[in-house]
DNA sequence: TTGTACGCGTTATCAT
DNA sequence: ATGATAACGCGTACAA
């Protein structure tokens, strides 16, 4: 295994110092032609690159973005995480995605990521509680930090997110439209405050349309399994009579495993039994097969504003923007 | 926002010198039990931790690995990520998720992991071309490279994966006892040599069985809509009796796309006017809306199996590993 | 066990 | 325009 070359080794075999060297490579800097041509000719035959890593521990600077993720049963993650790598490269950052669990929590994440001298963290859609931040390791000074996809209040966090309050108003409005009356909702395994948003804008945008009592049904986790295990106990301990007519899920996946058990193992007919929607307009919800009622949030709009936000092209503050509702055949 | 605490202060603050700072924060190393408390304390004050950029730049090991994407259609990627990060955490390596474009080709990548000194770099699934690895900037002394997930006959750059010969037998004993004659193909975008295994495999097998002529679709990308979209042209310019009787996919995407016109369009039923195969075993193919057959890849081992190699537990070489056939309703 | 000199490869700043 | 000095923060090798 050859060493990389340095810009030392280049200045020697360009008969030249290594700080003309440097300048070769620096776009804007004051050199004559000459010399430049001199060094890149030499750069190439030894094979010559700026070594990243030291120019980073000059600069403070090391272009890396961290990215926490803690719920990978999602689908929906992949594409987000393909246009912010793409957004992010384009800016000439580089992606670190960082499994949050038991293993490896926020706090530990945190420290590494400072340790590294990430140049930002982006909390992406992470159970993260505010009181993380009081832990004493976690200074000021740290790299900044974003939360994607999701509602937050954390004070010097901004959240990119998209508006839970329209969204819901509008998924609502749409059922109660519709003619549903008896309005269930699954909520995820997150019991943060923060991210009891849409449970509430729902129940709320109910009551004023002068309908009270949202069913809830409670998942473990945010998966398929998991939607399909509270839909199973729901439906097995209600007697049909009783049963809501419109079950909103928190997410698609969890909606998309409720209404697999609704139809195969209870035969009920979706929207005319029981009528399903969910949140992220993921892919395989719009398949024939599911035809799922969804709310598409503008994940490439906040891409965009967090990568110029990171960037400094943008003030780093809170911004919700408008979703989509996206109508299909199970509501 | 105040500086990180360096070595040198927490050493003044201590009393100490900053090598003796140094040695507490180095497991194993010769130091007073009496000194190496001060220090911490002093540190835990400070609040101090190691500089992980500058440790690179003086181990010449950066304890990150790359991770090259390029197909991020395929839920399937999702949970491999998650696996592959948490391993990888596990022995202190974070994942640097590199999304390979257009705008960001391979060998921009390649050169990139080199002058950020990364450990390793995984080319997980990608359309990588062994030319590429003739690209005169890329010499020797680069990062060691693995291909996870898909076959590859590059020199020096060991391959783990399923086994394909294995998966295939199996695959064709298994529709051959079915009793189907008329096996198809649809093939996804990939060109490569080495990417072709599986329908290299499978037409074998099908003509050890005495079958000749494996029809072939073949899709634009890989992703549900692409399969849609092979199966829509071949099914309407297909009369009913001529077609295939069953449709093996490259991967799990293509035959939920695939089975979805299949159905929806054209009236079909699955498997009895027409059965479906995929590859990857993603969790919604399972589900009852589907119920997919489909041969599911060992991807904890083949992930600890990458891990170790990196991590220099085991040797760097390809290894190919048995799979499980997942037998469903769609065939 | 502890302290010293030096190197890692680059950038910033000043002097020529 | 070019060269030189210092600094980034830590690790290794060696001496004390």
């Amino acid at each position: 295994m050859r060493k990389r070359a340095t810009a030392k080794e280049v200045a020697e075999a360009a008969g030249v110092s290594k700080w003309t060297v440097i300048r070769a490579f620096t776009p804007g800097a004051s050199i004559t032609e000459a010399s430049r041509q001199k060094v890149l000719q030499a750069a190439e035959t030894l094979n010559y690159s700026p070594n990243l890593l030291a120019r980073s521990l000059a600069t403070n600077t090391t272009h890396q973005v961290a990215v926490f993720v803690d719920d990978f049963a999602n689908p929906h993650k992949l594409p987000v995480l393909e246009m912010l790598t793409e957004r992010l490269q384009a800016e000439g950052l580089l992606t670190v995605l960082i499994n949050i669990n038991r293993h490896f929590d926020h706090v530990h994440a945190l420290i590494n990521a400072d340790q590294r001298q990430f140049d930002a963290v982006i909390l992406f859609g992470t159970a993260f509680r505010e009181e993380t931040l009081g832990d004493r390791r976690l200074g000021p000074g740290f790299p900044p930090m974003f939360v994607l996809a999701r509602d937050s209040q954390i004070p010097g966090v901004p959240a990119i997110a998209c508006n839970a309050e329209l969204a819901l108003s509008e998924i609502v409005d749409y059922l109660f439209d519709k003619g549903y009356r008896r309005p269930g909702f699954m909520a995820g395994a997150r019991t943060l405050s923060t991210a009891l948003g849409r449970r509430h804008h729902y129940a709320s945008f109910w009551r004023a349309k002068g309908i009270e009592g949202v069913t809830e049904l409670a998942a473990e986790r945010y998966s398929a399994q998991a939607g399909a295990e509270a839909a199973r106990t729901y439906l097995s301990t209600t007697a049909p009579g009783s049963r809501v007519d419109v079950l909103m899920c928190e997410n698609d996946i969890l909606a998309l495993g409720a209404m697999d058990v609704a139809r195969s193992e209870f035969g009920l007919e979706v929207p005319q039994d029981l009528a399903v929607v969910g949140f992220d307009n993921i892919e395989l919800g719009g398949a024939p097969a599911y035809g799922l009622t969804s709310y598409e949030q503008p994940a490439g709009e906040m891409v965009d504003a967090i990568v110029a936000m990171i960037t400094g092209k943008r003030d780093a503050e809170m911004v919700v923007m408008p979703g989509r509702l996206v109508p299909r055949s199970s509501a």
